[in-house]
DNA sequence: CAATATTAGTTAACCGGTTTAGCAAAACGG
DNA sequence: CCGTTTTGCTAAACCGGTTAACTAATATTG
């Protein structure tokens, strides 16, 4: 198969007997500012469609110093609300005529670290990512290189960044507040352990609200790890089943959490709402077949994804304010 | 703020007092061929550590031709299947030392088009791909250009190209006789409309299984568009609660549509399975949460998605062959 | 009509790497 | 000891665009 090379800028030129410099200028459209004549232009962009050129970008990146790419960097793509996050920072990237390219980390430190350095050097002209616990040292890369950036979800508190998040530690208490005025007095949580704000707020929400009113019982609080998670909900709902006391209602930090828990609520017949309730942060498609009562945070994801582009936009176009932008969740009840 | 260039090759070549193409035979690793000292070497890779050296992938990129970035496109990343499908998929590129850029294209055409020529001139290595219903004149831009490309969960039957796919016939003919064999006789099925063969296939799968049984009833066979999907599986749901006939199972051609319509089962006060048993293709996690008894059929998401990752890489790499892999998928039953 | 301004396009440097050809010095060999 | 090989590194072209500086021709102006 002959290795025929693309068609260049060059090759216009040549075909046309004109510098490559007038021919760069048509076909980038700066043509205007620069007294390109009307006819000269008509040429160009006929040879160009003739030819059926199309741009290197990377040569233009190369060139520019701009690659029109901006890095997204999530816990996992599969994860529902990491995919809907994820689209759309995308359909919101493409408005503005970035592309992205996306990677996980696993809540993994390495991968993390991994995924911030391919994604300098890969040049891209800025990042949106999730962060990972004790990874802000990483995330110092990236402001050292200058290169623009806004973290979403989460944020480190001592890092003085752009950010995108919910009010966590609000709704949680309101959540739990809700449950109690309900008249339930044994409320569990079952929550990641690791030390993002995200999840240390959700799971501070609900301790400071049950201790004001008195009904804290710190075994009832269940901190689970990410990796472990399977075994280690499976272990934290089995033991609930079992406590001395009657539990009244399950908090659980994320979608994946209620999943796997309310899997094991069913295997342990645990009825719902019977004998006990359940709270998930944030909404899942299906619920709907879930077919159960149940108090759910909802989370505007569209509206997370797509500030934090127009913020890293703005930056990448020059803006040096720090933005960071609460949005505010709802409470929400299937009966 | 200083606008504080990068270090380059040149920076370090310049410190060291030698040409910068030693410095670059060290750094990229071909010292051993092209007899550089180890002595330089050394020397070279010890200032690089020292300046905080980080190559540009772009100079890079356009020197070598090779960006190490693959293309994919899929329906929607917010959607479970080609979430968990693009992770496998990036998880296995990354082993490669690839990265990706992933797109969607809402099975519309035109987003389809502007997703190839983005990732075109973006100089990928190679794309994978969801065929999307009438699309083959834009798949074949990626062969004009000779780039590699791998086509998964569905192909274009004419298109002389990789894919990647499962028994979507076979297994939905099981699983209809699975259905016929428990002794339902009226059988209902849910599918979009398009025109690409995954989908035809598990139609059709279903129809010939209840053809041969003499239990076809052309009423039966709903078929919804992609676009309005939630009023059109409402819709038919509905239709099927007042169906002259009383009817015993429903097949989903998708999890979206699976949980679409069983929440819609509900809302009608179909129980499941007393008054109907469901079908689903595909596994979700929060089947859990339903905690129902569902056929659903498994496929392995992960093997595709790393299978299309290997060829695709096989085929940069600069193999010719065309491979077109046909996965078995399981049948599954949750009682 | 000479001086100046505008128009239209060219030239060449540059972005930051890779890679081939070539050169000088050292090592080898008969 | 002189010719050949090998070793170690340099020089320069190249990838495909962008863009500032420049030239030459034409138009405007007082």
């Amino acid at each position: 198969m002959k290795k025929k090379r693309k068609v260049s800028i060059q090759d216009i030129a040549d075909k046309l007997g004109v510098s490559k410099g007038t021919v760069s200028l048509v076909l980038s459209g700066k043509a205007k500012g620069s007294r390109v004549s009307d006819e000269m232009c008509k040429k160009v962009k006929e040879a160009a469609e003739e030819m059926n050129y199309q741009p290197n970008e990377i040569a233009r990146s190369l060139s520019t110093g701009k690659t029109m790419t901006i890095g997204v960097i999530v816990t996992d793509i599969s994860n529902e609300f990491f995919g809907n996050l994820t689209f759309h920072i995308q359909e919101q990237a493409k408005k503005y005529g970035y592309t992205v390219i996306t990677t996980n980390t696993n809540e993994d430190l390495d991968e993390f670290n991994d995924a911030v350095t391919t994604l300098l050097n890969k040049q891209v002209d800025g990042i949106i990512f999730v962060p990972v616990d004790n990874g802000q040292q990483i995330a110092e890369k990236i402001t050292k290189r200058h290169i623009p950036l806004v973290q979403v979800d989460r944020f480190y508190p001592n890092f003085k960044a752009n950010y995108v998040v919910v009010d966590n530690y609000k709704v949680s208490a309101k959540a739990t507040e809700h449950l109690i005025k309900k008249g339930l007095k044994k409320i569990a949580v079952i929550c990641y352990d690791f030390d993002v704000n995200a999840l240390t707020e959700r799971r501070q929400g609900c301790i400071d609200m049950l201790r004001q009113y008195k009904l804290l019982d710190p075994g009832l609080i269940k901190d689970i790890r990410y990796q472990d998670q399977e075994e280690e909900i499976k272990q934290a709902i089995h033991d609930l089943k079992n406590y001395p006391d009657k539990i009244d209602a399950i908090y659980f930090c994320s979608r994946k959490v209620f999943i796997t828990g309310v899997g094991y609520m069913y295997k342990n017949e645990i009825r719902i709402p019977e004998d006990m309730e359940v709270v998930c942060f944030d909404k899942i498609d299906s619920f709907a077949i879930a077919n159960i009562p149940i108090i759910y945070i909802e989370q505007p994801i569209k509206k997370m994804g797509e500030k934090a582009v127009d913020i890293l936009v703005e930056q990448i176009k020059g803006s040096d304010d720090v933005k960071q932008y609460v949005f505010d969740t709802k409470l929400m009840y299937i009966n």
